[in-house]
DNA sequence: CATGAATGAGTCTTCATTCAT
DNA sequence: CATGAATGAAGACTCATTCAT
């Protein structure tokens, strides 16, 4: 992750951070609007305040700035699931307590979301082999409670790992088929997740002993 | 759908089904493998054989022959998906036969339902509603089915609409994140899913002998 | 020479052909003017009379125009040295010839030859091999007349080979140093590089029978 | 030269001495891998090991790198070849040592020759009158050397400074066509074309005695 | 109906140079 | 004296689309 990083002329790294942040700023609002290919590199410099030269001595390519926003982003997504989950020991809870962080974030940052699944593969192979790499800790999250709720009899699932790459992507129906579901609150969403979910894990709504 | 209609210079409408196919069929391949921007109408005509000016008789923009894949793969999903549950009363069996037959198709038509996702946003305002309206269309049928299951006792559903929603969704994720499924079989996950969403919606078990 | 030609977008030789020698004409007036670096793709499509997307459906980078150029260039040098020999036994003629040729063609295509010099480095390491292979054939022309002449004792020379190097070399000074022979004719200058050359290479002026 | 010099901002001359020297080595080495225009002042600026900004406290222009260059190069041609016949009368003997130190200058300084001939005309009308200048004076040493050998009958020539010109455009031959003349040494260059021009300019024989 | 040459607006990117610190 | 961030004009190149043949 810190290998890959975007390499820049300009030399002061505080410098470097404060502009990658205005850019992926002003990248995000245009390429959710238009898309990254519809979006020019002027556009970006212009949204952002600086000279297209300017711009380019903080990214190489258009590509980096789509590197750069998705970097944020990954970076972001581990951090509120890991801080969501830390603490609770109870699978069910701590089921519950992921789902809700992931769905969340992904309602914050719906157009980050968008953009992960419209324009990733304008990265190229490196680039998404760290998305993928990023996705895989994500995803083992998930896995990991679904483990712990199997090994304590509380979950029932044949592929824990399986199960966690499904319902990782289903929480992005709320960005991704957000135009049909205008209709409905972020809660009710949850709610209508949640207990589709921990029902079809086997874990009974009320936390009754577990009793096999 | 017939209103939108794309317009074409040449008028046999036998010549121009039997173009716009070969189009689709070429254009497929490019838009998967490079994306839609990153292919270039010159490069199409030439993997479909025609000249570029014979190619623009059969269409008006680069547009248009996104609009003209999607109409097709959207006209075959609905009808397999007819297809799949006709004659079937049962609530959970149609259940299990429209899951199984959605994933099927979605696993013969991956690249095209990677593309729906991911280049959608490129056929304009107008070329989404119709896609929006298929879609919805599509969710429908689970939503019926849902419903029935809920009128009879069998499933259990706050709002059918909303888990129909997420239910399509869900197969989704089979094409959408191959990359993160490559060890798994179609029939896997199809186990999987069916099994998860019919213990989610309250269907206790398969229809076979309840095994514990 | 054919198979690393340049490759088009336009299908139909004969115009190629045209095009790419409007398109050398346009070209040598600008490089000789300015150099390679210092004229732009835009300019000399507007010199030649072709819109830039015009221009570039008859040449992929504006590297392959100086290697059009040099191409013709170099096509026509060799024809014209073959001509000029082409007949002639006696060896002091031929090398007299030769060099005359070698002159004339050098002062016809000036603006070319300085060219040449200057800017091959910019066809980069694939198109300086090229370059290099027809110099080879043009120097092997004048290694010929001298080992031709020294095995019937009128010339003597330890290495022909060496020798046909700087003969060859030599005649560029009419064009590149151009500035600084403005006093002289050409006839001056060929008559004082064959004077010096023949008896260099030990040929008294006047035709004595060939005894040591 | 001296009034054509690069202006600097800083005043300290021997610093301006210094910093010249350390951008003239840097400059060298890049402008002979890449050529001038294809080499960055940035570039430059870090082989040399300054700021871009501090760079430019010492040149104008890019120009001004290669005005330097040359300058130096020149500077020190003129200084070995003067340094080279001082002292010997005879004009034949001189004639060889010119030639030698000529061509060993243009053996220790191949990229500079090099640069000289293909990047020339970068430096602009003004800078290339101060070129042909220094190269008058070059050429002028041969004319005279000529000169008083014809005077005292060792030597016949026609055109003492035509020949001259063609006799130091005949040294270039080394660093210029270095590609076809791999095989060789300096040495047996040396020979070759001491034989060549001395027999050339009627000049029987090396002073050693002569063999055969 | 078929063809493909022509077009120029628009794209990404580079770079010499300046100037505030 | 030294530094390097900022700048925008300019460059090479692409591509959807048209139209004469």
């Amino acid at each position: 992750m810190n290998r890959n990083a975007v390499e820049t002329i300009v030399k002061d790294p505080a410098l470097v951070d404060r502009r990658h942040a205005q850019i992926c700023e002003a990248a995000l609002k245009l390429f959710s609007r238009k898309g990254f290919h519809q979006t020019s590199v002027r556009e970006i410099a212009e949204a952002t305040g600086l000279g297209i030269g300017t711009l380019y001595s903080y990214i190489q390519t258009k590509e980096d700035i789509l590197t750069l926003l998705y970097r944020r982003i990954l970076a972001t997504f581990e951090a509120r699931m890991r801080e969501a989950t830390r603490g609770i020991q109870e699978p069910r809870m701590q089921f519950q307590a992921a789902l809700e962080a992931t769905l969340r974030v992904y309602d914050e940052y719906r157009d980050e979301v968008l953009l992960l699944y419209r324009e990733s593969h304008a990265v190229g192979r490196q680039g998404l082999e760290a998305l993928f790499e990023v996705d895989r800790t994500y995803v083992g999250c998930f896995r990991e409670i679904l483990e712990r709720g199997v090994r304590c009899g509380q979950f029932r699932a044949a592929d824990p790992q399986l199960l966690a790459v499904c319902i990782l992507f289903l929480c992005a129906v709320w960005p991704l088929k957000r135009w049909n579901l205008k209709q409905y609150t972020l809660e009710t969403l949850t709610q209508a997740v949640a207990t589709l979910l921990l029902e079809g894990v086997g874990a009974r709504a009320a936390p009754r002993p577990a009793g096999q």
